[in-house]
RNA sequence: GCGCCCGUAGCUCAGCGGAUAGAGCAAUUGACUACGGAUCAAUAGGCCGGGGGUUCAAAUCCCUCCGGGCGCACCA
């Protein structure tokens, strides 16, 4: 019996018994009201609620005395063994072995499929995260905002959203002219120009831009700069791409911002000067000083801002308009920007942009700030030349512990990684532990079958042991969990989960054997376990594939 | 000055109002002639930054103070 199914019947019996008491007045139950969990205490039974404290005001019953009531009908339903009235009022429920036990071999049979929900079905959501200037490598900032943004995606679409990852591409402006000199000043053998790019990598960019076009020492300076921004930008682009397919994190869309700034042939506007003909249309756009203006201060901004300039260029805040409304023409209600801690001032006005576009600020769109991820006490910066690559530090680690460690705290964590401990490769890392505990399904799965203990028995009713309903308990949270970690965008949870998970299986692991000790002859509850171990390593799977980590058969 | 985030065990951090606040690491002590000891069992370690408030119930929600991080452009 899974928890939903359980719910689901606890919600009928509450729902009669409230008719019964109350008539007409009684409160409408969900199955939210009921809100099953698991007792931290094990001697407090397989699940709990608190449901008779929660409605006993509206029912104008003690809460004690409302639970006992309750869970007399409790103790009718089928699969349940034991109803418990305790503490304050929580009723708790312990579940007959053969009624918690089934939920192995449902885990088996779903396969990759056990876990995801439809708790968001019918969601369309554009994430857009880690949108990098193309003028560097990623650093270690971008490679935590790539491991949270992608596993955000993958709950997103296990709980039922339709989804579409975003990577903006910071290609307009000043900086790429910046990145063009410093190209060109290296391939000249001349020092890093003033506001440049001083890392070794414009060197490494420069060389191959010469091996291109032998001929860029020799033309002028305006056709060699365009030579040296456009070709070191693809090559750029392009390692940054194959960097974050190494990482395991896949983008659907790649959007240049020169595509908001092109003019098209026919009506004369750019998708930026048409948005703010759009946002003028919606009445929150003025003149002042020459300048155009948004009115975000409605909208809970802290001041106004400019989108185009006296001079008639347009401000970045501009690009910013153009993409929201282009995002909304492609058909995505719902945008979710995950942005790092150095750009929060940016939500009011981003916010104050959907109002202004006529959306719901509140509704429509969500920016996720991410705080910032140092090494050693020291932060990195990409204008100072002294970055972390995302590639070194999967040098270091290994794509697994590095999406590992990167994707095991909530965004809003401040995050201090330790590279001497992250170099070590040893048991520190609670990566290793849960893929073991994977990888150990396996080993068990493969000394099973040389013992002759096989699947074709499952009899739920064996799974006894104290470590097998803890174990159980544990397998039947994963949809719960994965729906958690979606609409609270937190995939963290996830790890967390196979941590826990991880340690359950190990504790089982040590208690009950799957395959028999000398003479012993296989039985059924040697069969039976099989199930259970293998459900297990189901559940691990599916879990380490939301954080993009590897589940190895053996290690 | 204003805004956002954070403050939980020696360290790194979980804990979207519930029962005795948890995990990993570090420390101490045990368990392989039994499916992989990359494991398990046990011990020790806490005014949940301080103070008010709401609630049957607060680490969690509200207010305030202290400490730390980040940000407050007609830059991109």
């Amino acid at each position: 019996m899974t928890p939903a199914e359980l719910s689901a019947l606890l919600l009928l019996s509450a729902t009669e018994l409230l008719a019964r008491r109350a008539g007409d007045v009684a409160p409408t139950l969900t199955v939210a009201d009921l809100a099953l969990e698991r007792p931290r205490n094990r001697d407090h039974g397989d699940w709990s609620t608190n449901l008779a404290m929660k409605i006993a005001k509206a029912v104008g019953v003690a809460p004690r005395e409302l639970a006992a009531e309750l869970a007399e009908g409790f103790r009718l339903i089928d699969g349940i063994s034991a109803v418990d009235v305790a503490g304050p009022g929580f009723i708790n429920f312990t579940l007959d072995a053969a009624a918690a036990g089934s939920l192995a071999k449902a885990i088996v049979e779903q396969g990759a499929a056990y876990g995801r929900t439809d708790a968001l079905v019918g969601q369309t959501i554009n994430l857009e995260f880690v949108s990098a200037n193309p003028t560097g490598p990623l650093h270690i900032g971008h490679t935590r905002w790539a491991a949270l943004g992608d596993s955000i995606a993958r709950v997103l679409t296990a709980s039922g959203a339709t989804v579409a990852t975003e990577f903006y591409i910071n290609d307009a402006g000043t900086q790429m002219d910046n990145f063009g000199a410093s190209i060109l000043a290296a391939a000249r053998g001349l020092p890093t120009p003033e506001n440049g790019y001083p890392g070794s990598y414009i060197a490494e960019l420069a060389a191959k831009v010469v091996a291109e076009r032998p001929d860029l020492l020799e033309l002028a300076d305006d056709e060699a700069l365009a030579i040296a921004r456009e070709r070191g930008y693809a090559l750029q682009l392009g390692d940054i791409r194959s960097s974050l397919e190494r990482f395991n994190v896949h983008f659907d869309v790649w959007f240049s911002e020169r595509d908001l700034h092109a003019v098209d042939a026919g009506t004369g506007q750019s998708l930026i000067t048409a948005a703010i003909d759009r946002l003028r249309v919606q009445g929150h756009v003025f003149d002042d000083d020459d300048a155009v203006w948004v009115r975000t201060t409605d909208f809970g901004d802290d001041k106004d801002r400019v989108i185009r300039r006296g001079n008639g260029i347009v401000t970045y805040f501009a690009a910013d308009a153009a993409y929201y409304l282009n995002k909304s023409d492609r058909g995505f209600a719902h945008k979710i920007y995950l942005l790092g801690a150095d750009h929060h001032g940016y939500v009011h006005r981003l916010k104050a942009l959907a109002g202004a576009a006529g959306d719901d600020p509140d509704r429509d769109i969500e920016v996720l700030i991410g705080q910032l991820v140092s090494i050693n006490g020291a932060r990195l910066s990409k204008r100072a030349g002294n970055i972390i690559e995302l590639d070194d530090l999967q040098a270091w680690l290994g794509t697994d512990a590095l999406r590992y460690s990167l994707g095991r705290y909530p965004a809003d964590s401040p995050l201090t990684l330790d590279p001497e401990l992250l170099q070590k490769r040893t048991n520190d890392n609670p990566v290793f532990y849960v893929q073991y505990a994977h990888a150990r399904t396996f080993s068990v799965a493969r000394n099973a079958a040389a013992s002759g203990v096989g699947r074709s028995v499952f009899d739920a009713s064996l799974l006894t042991h104290d470590t097998e309903s803890a174990l159980l308990g544990l397998l039947a949270e994963l949809p719960r969990v994965v729906a958690q970690a979606a609409e609270l965008r937190e995939p963290h949870r996830i790890a967390r989960y196979c941590e826990e998970l991880a340690g359950s299986y190990h504790r089982w692991y040590d208690n009950c054997r799957v395959t028999p000790v000398g003479d012993e002859s296989v039985t059924d509850v040697h069969r039976t376990r099989l199930w259970l171990s293998d459900a297990t390593g189901v559940a691990l799977r599916n879990g380490l594939d939301l954080l993009g980590v590897s589940a190895p058969d053996r290690m």
